[in-house]
DNA sequence: TGTCATCAGCTTATAGGACAAGTTGGACAT
DNA sequence: ATGTCCAACTTGTCCTATAAGCTGATGACA
């Protein structure tokens, strides 16, 4: 799996740009910054003692998550927050917990209407060569089933290959946004060692429907699949809740 | 509408690196540009004409659209263009025709997949306020049906409304993402006047299983709608590739 | 001859200063 | 009260310089 952002346990070092932006997002989002009133390049430059080089590109990556507007002329202007994208692995990372809790289920929601029909569609033009690489997935998974952290890329990249094999790379592009969520949400259903045994034995029974080429079967193996993942999900977002009320 | 990017008829005058993304972007697509190497920050700087600032955050751009990497003491390499951003405005306007074709296709495929649902989801929860808004939508396409351009914007406000009502940000971000090619594929779809009095035909019937909070005749006509459109897409692409062969 | 450490030369990351271009709001004249 | 114009502020672009990080080639050593 290529991750590219982050390795296993030596923190990367995020460049002054990114860590300014997460700054400010974090600001935006605790309702520091009132009136979409942004703080101009020469200000933050002050304020985090960066030069206005950093300053302007901080203003530039919140650009591109739709956080705010750049004009030239104009002073940089706050969003509103239903248009951020909340699909970007950086704005998730920046966001508190109790929004990505609910992100979660938005993202549930998004899996159940997608992924069956993903299924669906790469049964009916599946390649041998993908199926072989699924093959090699499903064992992998066997052999982790001790280790979720392993475990959950080999089953990210499990679901990828199949929504590649769908040949929509408009769908797929979506399910490749929704990457850094997906690892969330399987770091919550993945949690127990139960739960890694059925979820491998759900990817088995997709896999066959695959190798069978039957489009319906498939279907049913992954709604199957996403309707386990939904009860772990619902369980852990109790538990959370029950915490929450506690405090 | 916010549309932000363009204005009606004045041609908006991007900034430098827009300008130098989009040449590079050709260039890669043309295939001019061998083995995933791309220009370093100085070659860029040289051979526009353009300050290393701007050459700089033409990287950063391309970047964002995952169509390159970028990262310290290594040179900038091209990324698969299978992982690139489809559906980023920016890319999709870079884009050859006969890609953007294709990838309408695929939009509309994904249209299908979440759209009913998004109308039945909005059906069981949508408000007097936007119910208010979309009654409005439908006045003003009424009254738009020999305007072509106008009708599109508020054709797409008007869906965008019943995304925002299903009450998912994730969905709503998708859906929001897609924005440039759903316009881009209304300009086919709307292109006849009779089209046009379908549209709001379909968009009426939408309209009064929301009013009714039904689900299921809401996801119903979605359904009828897009079907609808589809043909007018499968009807265009004949004519496309007709004039393809003929050329 | 093969292996490995080192380093020169490339790349991007950051800094500071300067000017151009566009926007906004207030001062000023009518 | 109103409309014009300008000054102040903001982003866009340019230049130059230095720090930090990677890559490949060179050369020492086994």
């Amino acid at each position: 799996m290529q991750r590219g952002q982050e390795s296993s346990d030596a923190v990367k070092v995020r460049t002054l740009p990114v860590q300014v932006a997460a700054h400010l997002t974090r600001r935006i989002v605790s309702g520091e910054i009132e009136d979409g009133r942004a703080p101009s390049e020469l200000e933050i430059s002050r304020e985090f003692g960066v030069s206005r080089v950093v300053a302007r590109e901080t203003l530039k990556i919140l650009a591109s998550l739709d956080i705010v507007d750049v004009a030239q002329g104009r002073r940089v202007t706050v969003r509103p927050c239903a248009e951020w994208d909340y699909l970007s692995p950086l704005l998730i990372e920046w966001l508190p917990t109790e929004i990505v809790g609910e992100l979660l289920q938005e993202l549930h929601q998004m899996r159940v209407l997608l992924e069956p029909e993903l299924a669906a569609m790469a049964a009916a033009s599946v390649t041998d060569e993908t199926l072989a690489r699924l093959r090699e997935g499903l064992d992998r998974m066997a052999a982790l089933e001790g280790d979720p952290n392993a475990y959950l890329e080999v089953d990210h990249e499990f679901h990828m290959e199949i929504c590649r094999a769908a040949d929509n790379r408009i769908l797929d592009r979506i399910m490749y946004s929704a990457r850094w969520l997906g690892t969330a949400s399987r770091r919550i259903t993945n949690e127990a060692p139960a739960a890694l045994r059925k979820a491998t034995a759900d990817h088995t029974e997709i896999y066959e429907a695959l190798v069978a080429r039957d489009p319906s079967g498939a279907r049913a193996a992954m709604r199957k699949h996403l309707a386990n993942n939904s009860t772990l999900l619902a369980e852990k977002e109790q538990q959370t809740k029950r915490a929450a009320r506690r405090r």
